[in-house]
DNA sequence: TGATGATAATAAGCATGCTCACGAAAACTT
DNA sequence: AAGTTTTCGTGAGCATGCTTATTATCATCA
């Protein structure tokens, strides 16, 4: 591992990296990465529901609802019943919650900033788009069951 | 952000689908992405110490610990007191997980397979390369206090 | 209308990351 | 030798992902 690293695991560490940066900078702000995204998200969509939310943001509705939990406890979102739909809730953000999408946006700048350092804009949109063929290919393949053919066959 | 996707959260969303799909095939075998990591990695260096594991995989070692345990409770690995220096364990493999190395192996190679479908070989180089980088990057800004040079100054 | 099935949200429970804090032992200083 | 600092491993507590299961409501169709 050390002598040849595998893609998938310097993948895995980049992510929790970034992650790991973009909070130590945001943690004075109460918004974790993942809440960053809700809110990023929910600030062009606003009175969404949590399922189209959570197809947008690609998790699972109950990850979703937990996540909202802790915002509204905060009072960075809130649910507002659908009145057709009682099973329902559209959600909005609050006043509290608007000043921060700027401070968010500019951390997240600042974060891949010092991430991407010595790349050339045209390597990064070159990574953009291999990751995004990746993430296409993973999404199809997670749909189906994970079976070993070989053994199946056997 | 369906609108431009941001590179971060692109690269997120690769490994989760990653880490998802990995175990969705590895389930059986009772391994864990995190787990395979640390499994392969001792494989290399049988008899290291909790911390000296924690550097190389680069987690914090209270992450590695739990994760000890849980492996060590299913007798994966084993810990054995250091004669040297009664604070630490020395970690080794037991002959139970001898067997699952090649088959987590092949498990990560053909998650990697799907992932990576269409992409030339070349590309995964420049891919591997990229991420490498931005790692350095990040592991080096991790470091250092995330301060907003601007408001410090001001 | 009334049963049957799909859908919205959540509950329970687990794994993996983190921060912060602590005890025990080692290493270093004076 | 004694005191101080560092290091090794872990406890507590939190956030975010997942799987599986449940409840309430809506939609459909006989």
């Amino acid at each position: 591992m050390p002598s040849s690293p595998n893609i998938s695991f310097v993948l895995h560490d980049v992510a929790r990296l970034l992650r790991k940066r973009f909070e130590q900078r945001s943690r004075s702000f109460g918004l974790t990465r993942a809440q960053w995204q809700v809110l990023a998200c929910l600030s062009l969509r606003e009175g969404i529901h949590q399922n189209k939310l959570a197809d947008l943001i690609e998790i699972m509705p109950i990850t979703l609802a937990r996540l909202l939990d802790r915002m509204e406890a905060r009072r960075f979102i809130e649910r507002r019943p659908d009145p057709a739909d009682r099973r329902a809730w559209l959600l909005y953000l609050t006043p509290k919650a608007h000043p921060l999408i700027e401070v968010m946006r500019g951390n997240g700048l600042k974060t891949r900033e010092e991430a991407f350092t010595g790349l050339s804009a045209d390597a990064r949109r070159q990574l953009l788009q291999t990751l995004c063929l990746i993430k296409s290919n993973l999404l199809e393949a997670c749909t189906q069951p994970a079976v070993d053919r070989e053994k199946v066959h056997v």
